[in-house]
DNA sequence: CGCAAAAGTGACTTATAAGTAACAATAGTA
DNA sequence: TACTATTGTTACTTATAAGTCACTTTTGCG
């Protein structure tokens, strides 16, 4: 043990942390290029190494790859755990979830993955993490019937729901930027409080988020702090 | 002019008939596995042909790209045509105009492309289609304008709900399946039905189509037809 | 310091897929 | 039927990106 033992990293620790700062850097690019679209050499490249250095850390580019993609899904699972904790009825453990989803995937990773190319991923871990996102799929098809039985959920087919839900989600990789006028925070309520509205038994008359506010007013409430 | 010009087809017509097979089959697998991710030889191979065969027909792999991309882009345009020209308020016309876009582009083309990946089409071709693209969106946002101002649309930030509304489309590529147990008709308006309700003003307190039926229903409704 | 283990590099091999060109089959037309 | 356009194929070249390897550089430690 070192000395400082919690202060400073051991070899294996920055090790560790330099493999995590590679699956995120990845993750980004082969969101917006897809990963056949990205080459090793230019995750290296935004990293300021050479391809031969990432090796050190992965297997191959399949072995990022799925790496990627169980991040994400860890990612998934603990937001939906979080909302079946906190939420009281089914749609609300889904809004508590899924932003939470949104958020932590938009701000740390700036990424949802979940297999967005068919055949991206070669044999053994493509099966792996298809099971992973089926069982989240099912997770979350559940609490939209559960949302049914207990009447905060309109009577809807779940499949179609978590389906459109998923696809609002997940298009967040086309449009948001950091540098554009949305936080990470403010996107992922706004959005999923948009989409979710969709098969609430009792939808609001207003939407809450004030990204919602007519963009007149929002820059007006810019200059005016 | 042939002696049965319109039911013979000329060699000229015959061309241009295979060109739109070749785009049509890419644009499939494109959509599922990525441009990149696509070779010619699968293409062709799809097709019954082999590879250089393809090459009469296109330049090389980023025109066919832009093909496909033209012909989503024009579809899509056609369809808000109709919706604005058949809807009544700024709701129906967004309900119509993308019902019909979800419809053709899933019976027809199995696929909207609309620019999936970034960076995967090169030069020129790249900005024209993009301005293409950026029309639409616009166009759409108007609608969501439109609609919050005749009161068919609940107040909300029109850039917002288009992301919502497109994310939920273009997901269908990735679970719509003309072997699964919906139409592209069902599954359009379905899927429609309950992503624009995200932002009605007077979302119905039931859904209409009859997808949304509980399944247990839904498989009776089959074994006693 | 000096040295061993780890991290990183540059120069390769290898595999794959885009694109080409010479040749073969096919189908309308004199 | 024979002739010529067109369509298609087989067998290539070429470009690119995955993956490897012998090596240098860096870094923590006695």
């Amino acid at each position: 043990m070192g000395r400082w033992a919690n202060a400073v990293p051991s070899r294996a620790e920055q090790s560790d942390t330099k493999r995590k700062a590679i699956i995120r850097e990845a993750a980004r690019v082969f969101n917006r290029r897809g990963s056949h679209g990205t080459t090793l050499d230019d995750v290296a490249e935004r990293l300021g190494v050479t391809k031969a250095a990432l090796y050190r850390y992965v297997n191959n580019k399949n072995d990022l790859l799925f790496a990627c993609h169980e991040e994400a899904m860890e990612i998934a699972n603990e937001a939906l755990e979080a909302g079946e904790r906190e939420g009281r009825t089914g749609i609300e453990k889904i809004q508590i979830g899924m932003t939470g989803y949104l958020r932590v995937m938009i701000s740390d990773l700036g990424v949802p993955v979940l297999l967005l190319e068919e055949n991206a991923l070669a044999g053994e871990d493509a099966t792996q993490i298809r099971a992973l996102r089926d069982a989240f799929e099912k997770r979350l098809r559940r609490l939209v019937e559960a949302g049914i039985a207990d009447g905060s959920i309109v009577p809807t087919n779940p499949k179609l729901a978590v389906f459109m839900l998923l696809g609002a989600v997940h298009w967040v990789t086309k449009w948001y930027s950091p540098d554009g006028p949305w936080t990470a925070e403010e996107a992922a309520s706004a959005l999923i409080e948009l989409a979710t509205r969709g098969f609430a038994a009792n939808p609001s008359p207003t939407l809450n988020s004030h990204l919602h506010l007519p963009s007149n007013s929002r820059a007006k409430r810019q200059k005016e702090p």
